[in-house]
DNA sequence: CATACTTATCCACAATTACCCACTATGTTT
DNA sequence: AAACATAGTGGGTAATTGTGGATAAGTATG
């Protein structure tokens, strides 16, 4: 289970490191793509495979379907860790989450997501103050 | 089951005596995240894995649910404790509790709360008075 | 075909973290 | 009261992790 923050840097070469804690549940490949709220999201192969199933699934006839769709799928791409445990961000995968050199990466659960830290910081500022609410709201 | 309030440090390597008393019901792995009243709070595995499961049936689609979600799971980490029962409390947990080197330590039967030792004797102060009303207006 | 350019593999350093042990204070037992 | 045990704190050393760079391999371009 991938769980926590990280504050890591993205090199001239756009290599990024996983954080060791997620290595083991990650394995030697995974995938990457878009994100909501403009991050990118690396999933491990098996949760992968679910997304692209539940992909299958929508209705192609719809708009909103078939861009969504074609946004996730375009934008992954494999990953392989080298052997120090580092990822490749493309180009495009950069720019579509406004990465510079300062990253947030994000353990959540099934899936890990990755910020430019300034981005995340000011999320996180915007979002903490409603964490107490919601939580009595939903129990937890 | 955790109760009592205890004192204990963090050092300077940001380690953390979990009370003694703690121990043998916490286990040798425990998480901590973010709590509610810029508190952190220390889970058994069982308990966290409510709080997981629970997170997991919200709709991601749902900005509110979603940014929930990030809150909660980015901020956990997984704690284990060292050979004289210590957990390391990472910088930004650290930062979000405001803790500096006094802290509280505080058993809440199936979780433990970690508050800044001030702002603990704080709330106490504030909340101590209307023990008696709110016992009343709860019924216990 | 040669050149520039990107991509992969390997290595090296520095900082952080994990692991081990020592000290002290407090409380308990004989 | 002395001896002992336990708990909390602090520190030293070794291993791991994150980052940067060097070199080799592959790819595209003129």
């Amino acid at each position: 289970m991938f769980i926590g923050e990280y504050i890591h840097t993205i090199d001239v070469k756009k290599r990024l490191a996983i954080p060791s804690k997620f290595r083991k549940d990650l394995g030697k490949k995974a995938v990457v793509t878009r994100g909501i709220d403009n991050c990118l999201v690396v999933y491990p192969i098996r949760e992968w495979e679910k997304v692209v199933k539940r992909l299958e699934n929508l209705p192609s006839s719809q708009i909103d379907a078939r861009s969504h769709v074609r946004m996730i799928l375009s934008g992954a791409i494999d990953a392989e860790l080298d052997r120090l445990g580092r990822i490749l961000i493309p180009d495009y995968l950069k720019n579509y989450a406004s990465l510079k050199k300062n990253v947030a990466v994000i353990g959540l659960s099934n899936k890990i997501e990755v910020w430019d830290e300034l981005k995340w910081q000011e999320y996180k500022k915007k979002t903490e103050p409603s964490v107490a609410d919601r939580s009595e709201k939903l129990g937890i």
